[in-house]
DNA sequence: GCAAATCAGTTGTTGCGTCAACCATTGCGG
DNA sequence: CCGCAATGGTTGACGCAACAACTGATTTGC
């Protein structure tokens, strides 16, 4: 029965902190997105994993792993998007199950003009509270927390949508 | 116009990495809790600020500000807590502009019996994956970015609701 | 004291995410 | 080949949150 471990002072105190800043980060970033570009964070997300992909294009299936999305939910983004022109979608070539999705130049524009105001979101937000030693350990903690919530890392694989900025930004 | 500074690459890992766990964690933590009690997590931490208060009772107000949410949100939520008999509501005597919620012993029931199951959820997916000094990192870094965004520091205030367990587990 | 501004809270509308159901295609076993 | 499960994706209904508009109570200013 009441075998629970409950929370020690330090774990309660850390978790609070932690559940605060899970709860806030996202408002904080739609917010800014929304209003400077007109777009969600995770439609962001969705131009900016495409924007990387070869040749700008890419599986509904993979878009929806990369960017942490369910099927429906990417497909009713995707339909948004597209009436804003800002993505296409067409049946692929080689499976005719599946659905390509492409960013068009107006998706990459406004990518573009979008980009430097939400890196300094991040930055006054979150990284310029931060030392060098905390950014690493930021680094460590999180992807110790995400190999249990995430075992599958299909949000931290390679090339990650959330990523900053042009590709050669962040290739030095 | 391109005077942006761009994330290094340690940065964007970091943050990369961060976004992954703000995105995913919300959900986790509602899954468990609405499959095994039926609550959100927002829900639960509702249950749990005015359980924590003096005499099991709050202002909405109030409880809107410790629970990050706005008044009309809190007001949705309270009202489908007091249907289910969960929470009740009344004017405040002393300000007849103000309304005053109370948990209900069956909120509290609930909330017992919901707890062993969240402190278990939360530390399989969290804080079993971190050391002693990386729940401390965690603290220290949690906190820095809290203060950029959350400077009232509503939301970390005495006796936040989002605390695990009865009180009495916390002091020890 | 009374009008204007402010505060506390509720209600209605809109938009997004989840879930379940659905269709089409592909792969596989017999 | 044929039947059937599994895959890829879309759609519709429903629930919840944000925003705006509104009611009623209280404070402030003159």
């Amino acid at each position: 029965m009441s075998d629970t471990r409950w929370l020690s002072t330090e774990e309660s105190a850390a978790w609070v902190r932690l559940v605060a800043l899970a709860e806030l980060l996202p408002g904080a970033l739609d917010a800014q997105l929304l209003r400077d570009a007109g777009l969600t964070h995770f439609e962001y997300g969705v131009l900016m994993a495409l924007g990387e992909a070869p040749s700008r294009t890419m599986r509904m299936t993979e878009l929806a792993s990369r960017t942490n999305a369910t099927l429906p939910r990417l497909s009713h983004v995707a339909r948004r998007l597209e009436e804003r022109g800002l993505i296409e979608r067409f049946p692929c070539p080689t499976d005719r199950r599946a659905t390509n999705a492409t960013v068009t130049p107006a998706g990459l524009d406004l990518l573009a003009s979008a980009a430097p105001g939400h890196v300094e979101t991040v930055r006054q937000n979150v990284l310029d509270a931060l030392t060098p030693e905390q950014l690493e350990q930021l680094y460590s903690i999180a992807g110790a927390v995400l190999t249990r919530l995430d075992p599958d890392e299909r949000l931290t694989a390679t090339s990650c949508q959330f990523s900053e900025g042009p590709a050669a930004a962040r290739m030095g």
